[in-house]
Order: C-alpha cells, then structure tokens, then sequence
RNA sequence: GGCCCCGUGGUCAAGCGGUUAAGACAUCGCCCUUUCACGGCGGAGACAUGGGUUCGAUUCCCGUCGGGGUCACCA
C-alpha cells in the first residue's frame, strides 16, 4: 500500500492532470500581454473595491494586448446567493469593464480556458489533489471541526501560533494503509496539504505593488479539499490560474500575506508561480480611523450606489483612476477630449497603502465629466436615471425638446458650465423652468438690493411693456436692461455706480436680479438671457405677473 | 499577541541624499461677470517622533508612536 493507492481510493475517477494540461495549453499571445481576471465570490454584493481591480485588471490586459476574465469563486455553499453571477456580470457591464472570457451571464460563459465557475471545476481540482497525494505531497486528514477548535484553544493559552503544522498536525503521518482503513470505515476527512515549509526560514517576494516583501515560510497543512470535495480559495487559485494561464493575479492586499502558501503551493505542484499585484483597499475615515469601506455600515461601498445617486459610470471610472495612479489627473488636463482607454496605467505608480474614499472628490470629477457631455447625451442619461428612480422628473423629461433647450444653456462653451454633478441633482437644477411646475405653486421671491414692492413691480411692468423683445441678440437684449435701469433711476453701469454710490439707488446689476428673482425666483441662474429663450415671452409674463401678487 | 505592510498639508498625492517640498480636491481672498457656475491670479496649510549614518537628511538604518492587513473545512 502506498500513496499511489491512497490516492486511487479518494479519487478513483480523477483524471490524470495531463488531460488538463493539454487541454488548456499556453495562451498564443505576444510577448508582454497580461493575462489576468476579476476573481469575485458571487455573494450577491459588488463592492466598489471590486470594481476597482476589475478596472486596473481591464485595463492591463488592454493595454498589452492580453486577456481579461472573469471567473466565478462559488467554492463556500453557505454564502451562495440567488443571481449572483449575473450582478457582478452587469455590474461590469455598466461601467464597461467587459470581460474577454469568463461568465458572461448567470449560466453562460465564453472562452476557451473554462468552466469559469469554480464548482464546475470540481473533478479539475480533485485530479490535482489527487496528484499531489500520489507524490505524498497531501494526505487525508480525519480532524474534525471540533478537533481543531480544541487544537487552536491549546494553542492560545500556550501562547504559542495557532495552526495546523508541525507536532501540531496529527494526521501528517498517518501511515498510508491506516488512512485506507479509515476511509474504507466511512470516515469523514479533508485533505490537506503537506507544507515543506519551515517557518524560521524567509521567503523574498517581490510584488507588482508592494514590492519587495519577505514572509516566512509557509509550514501550516492547509486544507485544499472540504468535506463537501470543493476545494478551499488557496488550492482552487493556484489550479485555476495555472490552468488558465494567468501571468498577473490582481487581487485585494488581504491576499497579501498569504502568498508564501500560494507560492509553495504552484512550486509543489510543478507550476510556474504568476506575478503578484496586491492592491490595497479604498478606506474611509471613521471616527479619526481608517476602515475598509464596508458592506454594511457604508452605502457607498456598494456599486449599486452610485447608479442609484445618478453618478455617472464615467466619473466613478475616472475616479479610481485618479487613486491608481495620481498622475492620471495631469494627463486628463492634458488631453480633455481622449477616452479613458488612451490613459496608459502602471501598476508601479499604484500607492502602496489604502487611499481615503473622497466623495467631494468624485462629486468634482462628476461635475467635470458631465460638462463635457452634448445636451443630448445629458438628456438620455438623465432621463434613464429618472424612469429608473425618479418618476417625477421622468414626467419632465417628456417634452424631450424642451428639455434638450434647457440642458443647452451654456453647454458646449468654451467655457462649458459645470453644475450638474451626479442625475439626481438634476430636477432640482431645472425644475424651474417647467411652467406648470412653477406657475402653480407659491412661491419665495427672495429680492436683494431693491426690496420696495412698488419699485419692483414697476421694472417688471415697464420691462414687459416696453423693453422686452424675444428677437433681441444677447447684447440688445442687456442693453435694455441698462435702459431700463437708467429709466428708473438706477445706475447703468455697475462701475460707474461702485464710483458714486449716492447718485444711485442701485445698479444694473440690481435690476437683472430683480428680473431673475420674478422669473425663477432664485438669485442664482444660469445665463438670464438664454433662460428668457428657452422660457419664451409668454411665459415670462405669467411669472412676472404671480411675482407681482405675491407678497 | 505573532507575522507582514504603511506613515509628506483636511483628502488624493509628486519628490527617493542638497528642491523656495510639485499638482488636484476642499478652504480663504482677489479678478472676470447682470447672479451663480466656469475660468484666471494669489493666500493659508505637510515631510509622525527620537536616535544614528552623512559635510548635509523628507529621502538611508534602528527604536518609539500611530495606522492598516492577516493568522478558517470564508473568499
């Protein structure tokens, strides 16, 4: 009886790991293109942190012509939700972070380096444990649950490191034919790994990221195969990303200190370790500490945030580039009109510690993205915002070519403005300019300067009456306004007011105001002029004639 | 607690032996302007700390303090 036999009675049917190896051969790709994957459990969460190292991932694997996929961690029963493949698949579809391979619904998968779901990749793993047990590299291990609870509580009170290595492994050398037994009484068992390691030697790591960082060895025999024949998150990356010919595994730094297991694990195994990019987290500051963003406590660790606030996929996107790499910022300056996709990431600039999540930040970016959007897009986008979540402003958005006018105001200057940061600010922002919206309900009318009723009825009279001309250009247009001004008294020129103040009542300045506050009753608006088009005379005039009754 | 990583303005961060220590967001002031936004100009604001090494340390080494990660049949 040897460990060959040991083998053939765990895992009968496996198939030898040649199989697999031909199976899935080394990837025909240039020299230098990166192979690489979003890795999620599908635990029906997408948390931003997620969508961060799919998006560096995405973008490594474009920029050197290699591949990014995506593959399913569905290896813990327990936390398995309902549709959780397909919330990740459309949550990178949304912000267009597409995979090259991998899930691409909740049952569909493209590619040829599949299954992309881990539990269909159970014989895959099992004729690698089973490999490993034939080279007495693995061994049954009949512990129980409540063994190694027992084992770690010892442990502690010894003050000694807990884990399963070394005097401490008790099913390390049982001999091979009283395992058979065992597993012929009906035994339950998991198999572990047999760790050559020794934890007072130290192992040279040299991450994408961290950089150079050295561990001690790994020596703990870790379980690679559960109870249930799935295989553990350490066994089933080192087969999967050897089978997939992975070169660069991007994952979250709490990998980090596990990679001298990994390591061991590909050299056992005969495989050419991948490159390492550990990325840290993105933090929020809580109460002066800096904590993970997490699932529960923080709403916008959830990536179904930012499409519920209305922020654009764009700005999230260009965001994350911003604390990848800081110099992202410089080169969209740079180049205002490039796509994201021209911006070249280096893994090596990435900041080796977890950045603070900075909404006031993202809100700016937000802002800027929006600003370079057409009226039109401004339009779609918004408006699919709304019937998703704001009927009331959906109901706005009806008359397209109004609303197209009023999300044309200013845009596409020079200049352009930039006052709309995520869609749900926008009802808010034009609400308005919808007559039936503002014509029938009371409203504030919060004048400055000139505050005398009579005054103020009378500008807006003689403005109607004798000045107002929907055919004026812009500069006409304001020149009555100065004639208006001078008619009443006030100063038509702001400077000239500002040099003689008691020659005045007020000044030009004033009197717009005055005819903002009547027309919108806000004393901040975009351009007066351009509102006055899109508003039309008639509608001008209703609304100077509820300013005038209201008290 | 063991092991590992990190510590430049409020935040994100350049710099990596000699710099007036960049830039962005935020903040303040001014300018532009009929308001706001935009834009322009300017201000305030930082190398955690103590020892070394060095002619010289933000940059290198050690300690301290602070922060983070990790120690599962979860990923």
């Amino acid at each position: 009886m040897d460990y060959k036999d040991l083998a053939d009675i765990i895992f009968p049917d496996a198939k030898p790991i040649e199989y697999y190896e031909e199976k899935y051969p080394e990837r025909n790709l240039k020299e230098g293109a990166i192979v690489t994957r979003f890795a999620p459990s599908p635990t029906g969460f997408v948390h931003i942190g997620g969508l961060y190292q799919s998006l560096i991932a995405k973008k490594l694997a474009e920029q050197t012509e290699g591949v990014f996929f995506l593959r399913v961690e569905d290896t813990d029963q327990k936390r398995e939700v309902e549709n959780g493949v397909s919330g990740i698949v459309n949550a990178l579809k949304d912000f267009e972070i597409q995979p090259d391979e991998g899930m691409i619904s909740e049952n569909e998968e493209k590619g040829k380096y599949g299954p992309y779901k881990q539990s269909l990749r159970k014989e895959i793993y099992q004729s690698y444990a089973k490999y490993l047990i034939e080279q007495g590299k693995a061994y049954p291990c009949f512990c129980t649950v409540e063994d190694g609870e027992e084992m770690r509580a010892k442990q502690e009170t010894a003050k000694i490191r807990p884990g399963y290595y070394g005097v401490w492994a008790k099913c390390r050398n049982i001999p091979v034919i009283e395992a058979i037994e065992k597993i012929k009484a009906g035994e339950d068992y998991v198999i572990r790994f047999k760790s050559p390691g020794r934890e007072d030697r130290k192992i040279k790591h040299h991450d994408v990221i961290k950089g150079n960082v050295d561990f001690p060895e790994n020596d703990q025999d870790i379980v690679i195969i559960k109870a249930d024949g799935l295989p553990t998150y350490h066994f089933a990356h080192v087969v999967d990303d050897h089978l997939m010919r992975t070169t660069h595994v991007i994952r979250g730094d709490e990998w980090l200190s596990s990679v001298p297991l990994h390591l061991q694990l590909f050299h056992e195994l005969g495989f050419k370790a991948p490159k390492y990019a550990h990325i840290a987290p993105i933090m929020k500051n809580d109460n002066g500490n800096k904590r993970k963003l997490s699932k529960r406590k923080d709403a916008e660790a959830a990536v179904s945030y930012y499409d519920e606030e209305g922020i654009p996929a764009e700005a999230v996107k260009e965001y994350l580039l911003n604390i990848a790499n800081s110099n992202f910022e410089n080169w969209r300056r740079a180049n205002k009109e490039k796509s994201i996709d021209e911006f070249e990431l280096q893994l090596n600039k990435m900041s080796v510690s977890g950045a603070l999540f900075d909404m006031i930040k993202l809100l700016d970016v937000g802002k800027t993205v929006i600003s370079t959007f057409s009226a039109e897009k401004v339009y779609d986008e918004s408006l699919k915002w709304a019937n998703k979540y704001d009927k009331e402003l959906a109901e706005m958005l009806e008359d397209k070519e109004y609303a197209l006018k009023i999300f044309g105001i200013e845009r596409g200057n020079k200049k352009p403005r930039k006052d709309i940061s995520k869609w749900s600010e926008v009802k808010e922002n034009i609400g308005y300019m919808y007559d039936d919206k503002f014509l029938n309900k009371k409203q504030d009318y919060p004048y400055q300067v000139i505050n005398d009723k009579s005054d103020i009825n009378k500008i807006l009279d003689l403005y109607i009456e004798k000045y107002y001309n929907e055919n004026d250009d812009k500069q006409t247009w304001f020149d009555k306004i100065k004639e208006l001004a001078g008619e009443m008294g006030y100063a038509k020129e702001v400077k000239e007011y500002k040099a003689n103040p008691d020659n005045y009542k007020a000044h030009v300045g004033d009197v717009s105001t005055v005819l903002r506050v009547a027309l919108t009753s806000r004393t901040n608006t975009p351009d007066m002029y351009e509102i006055m088009q899109v508003l039309g005379k008639e509608s001008i005039e209703k609304r100077f004639e509820k300013a005038k009754k209201a008290e």
